[in-house]
DNA sequence: GCTGAAAAGCATCGCCT
DNA sequence: AGGCGATGCTTTTCAGC
């Protein structure tokens, strides 16, 4: 691996300067900060700084801004990982079993895993006899040979996004 | 379980009528919007609207508002889960490991699991290079006695919020 | 690609219902 | 509680550097 291979943009990375950095970072920190504002903290005047966040936005590094909502104050109290297993690693089951699961709202991330058979959910619940009502869901699906369920008992760190680096 | 308990408020829930989870559900799906588009969409005027807002964000309903960003623009390739036990559940284990990664930014998530020893992290990497760095960091680490990383091969389904119930 | 000014639109306040 | 009207900012465009 040689100087230009470690530091090559992958590929489809649209090449960032330290200010799209610094934008990216305030817009993930605060998505509802004023443009007058962002601009001020990094350095430019209101209207380039605009063009910018809009180049961003068309390009596809902002694929959108949301509210962080508090899961419990909308009667959600508990998330709970499952890792579950199919019955089969044939291509027509594992997307069958995505489309089912991404139907339902409580199943948040679905992601398969080591290379078919074998996926990881993150899912919430209003209590305990929800989750068990959701797991019993998993478990009686067509597709599902075994689900394990993995329950949140306490959380160090959750952060959505991604590390932007940031110059200084 | 009585209807009384099923319906229930989660004691900290404070009373969120249909027009506040219509607020809720517009401003999780797009976090920018403007509060006079926000107004028309949930048949208001502007200032209750923004009072409305204003008071969720008090309340703690609205924890924040934060852009997207394309983990693969900012050079995150690979996400990826870590299991990850440790070789005591002394509360000052966990709580020295909790610690120790919540400090690695390519660490965005980490939580405790079956009620001691386990946890479950969500990582980024810039590849499989960076990926294989961070497990035998963690690996290494002195709290740690096993590591069972869980690659993503494909995401069917990946939405950040909570599901909020519309009326109609 | 940035600056500065100007027009249009928005947030926000006070008061009324 | 929601609506109306007024004020000050913000956004956004456009000329000019």
């Amino acid at each position: 691996m040689n100087r230009d291979s470690m530091r090559a943009p992958p590929r489809d990375e649209p090449e960032l300067d330290d200010v799209d950095l610094q934008i990216l970072a305030e817009l993930q920190r605060d998505g509802r900060i004023t443009n007058v504002e962002l601009a001020r903290r990094v350095g430019l005047s209101a209207p380039p700084c605009l063009r910018r966040v809009r180049r961003l936005e068309e390009e596809g590094v902002i694929r959108g801004y949301h509210a962080e909502l508090d899961a419990a104050a909308l009667g959600y109290e508990i998330t709970f990982f499952a890792l579950v297993g199919l019955e089969s690693q044939k291509e027509s089951v594992l997307t069958a079993f995505e489309a089912l699961v991404a139907a339902w709202p409580e199943v948040r991330e679905c992601h398969m895993i080591r290379g078919g058979g074998d996926f990881l959910l993150r899912l919430v619940a209003r209590d305990t006899a929800h989750e068990n009502a959701l797991t019993a869901r998993l478990t009686g699906a067509a597709q599902v040979a075994r689900v394990q369920t993995l329950q949140t008992i306490r959380t160090a760190k959750d952060e959505a996004g991604v590390p932007v680096p940031v110059p200084g």
